[in-house]
DNA sequence: ATTAACATACCAACTGGTCGGTATGTATGA
DNA sequence: TCATACATACCGACCAGTTGGTATGTTAAT
């Protein structure tokens, strides 16, 4: 009983990330939701408290998905190569072949449309989404500073505002391919982003031609 | 009688400017713009004819008011340099002063906000931020495409890879700024942008130095 | 005297949320 | 083992308040 009732409440979760992706949290009534899994009040308001509470456990469940990913993402780079500078190349591909894969659209962060809707949310919500947003930026920031560590950069550079730039770029990417409903805007920033890499790290990429 | 009527209109419009930006559209009543402006619903609806055409006129107006700016930044930044990669650093150096500037928060661009509701708004709405996101990405390419007619890049490179680069990481960074509550995040995505384009014109910049 | 510029009163539809009820599970004890 | 006792999961009617929108004023400028 408790596994079908876990499958419901992920029910409800899924179907309100897509409405909430395309229409905002205000502009999702929890009827919409409800129509979505043909459910109704009482199911969901046995699963969340209110439906404040539901943004936040939205955020959680999200949240929780999209770090999985991302920690999968550099396991495998980094089980794939010693040298940080191509684990770091090797994160990002991998990311940017995620975001061309012709997968579930609406596409767009979470966090973003939080972010751009924060006076319904509670304290504890947005300060989780910057705390989210901060923990993404820091596993950019040990990446790069291995590869500081190890490739002096052509210009003064520090890890956390290449951090924080990668993390702009992909959020920005993502509301650029939203407005022009052009699939591919988001993975073209990454890989803008590599080009830069390449030219401030020089001795990493001499190596590699070596 | 028609300046006053006019002056409705666009309190009407500063007050909703406002609420959006920090509830979201679906999440700001028409009854709230009404309150923070003492109107009432007679004077609302004399000037829009629904919520919907609100929006609408909403995003030109504010449009109208971007654009305006950015474009006098360009204009001063062409009429204090001859050099196209002078002309670029001034402009950028500019927004950034006053991005930095302690004005009229909540910061934030409307584009990406309407971006992130789509669903609420009609086609015409939906291609009209496209247009002026091309539009402002155009401005751009105009200047890059100077920079790199003059200047070979380092890598290849093109003004529309760029341009969109600066765009995407702009919004990147206003959204990281709303989420972080820290002011400086958006101005320093464009000093760093500042710093890939150093890299990436090394013939300007040692013309600079000489 | 018209008309533009607003105010006021009102409405139907929808909003988030409550509540009593039910069916289906699970734990316990004899 | 099997009835008792209780908890979980969900239903659907209902509520008060809010929503966007309208119809009918009133006032003042042209």
């Amino acid at each position: 009983m408790r596994a079908k009732a876990e499958a419901t409440r992920e029910r409800l979760l899924a179907a309100a990330k897509n409405l909430v992706m395309s229409k905002g949290f205000a502009g999702t009534s929890v009827d919409d939701v409800l129509k979505a899994t043909d459910l109704t009040k009482g199911a969901f308001f046995h699963h969340f408290k209110s439906k404040a509470d539901m943004a936040e456990q939205l955020m959680h469940w999200y949240a929780e998905g999209d770090m999985k990913m991302f920690r999968t993402f550099m396991a495998e780079a980094e089980a794939a190569h010693d040298d940080p500078m191509d684990q770091l190349m090797q994160f990002l591909t991998d990311f940017e072949n995620y975001l061309t894969d012709p997968t579930n659209p609406p596409k767009g962060c979470m966090y973003a449309l939080y972010t751009y809707e924060d006076d319904h949310f509670e304290n504890d919500v947005k300060g989780f989404v910057a705390d989210t947003l901060q923990t993404w930026t820091a596993m950019y920031i040990r990446k790069f500073q291995e590869v500081i560590d190890l490739y002096p950069p052509a210009r003064p550079a520090t890890a956390k505002r290449l951090a924080e730039m990668i993390v702009a770029m992909i959020e920005g990417g993502l509301i650029l391919e939203r407005a022009y409903k052009n699939p591919g805007m988001t993975a073209r920033q990454s890989e803008q982003f590599r080009e830069y890499l390449e030219l401030l790290f020089p001795t990493a990429a001499e190596r590699k031609a070596a």
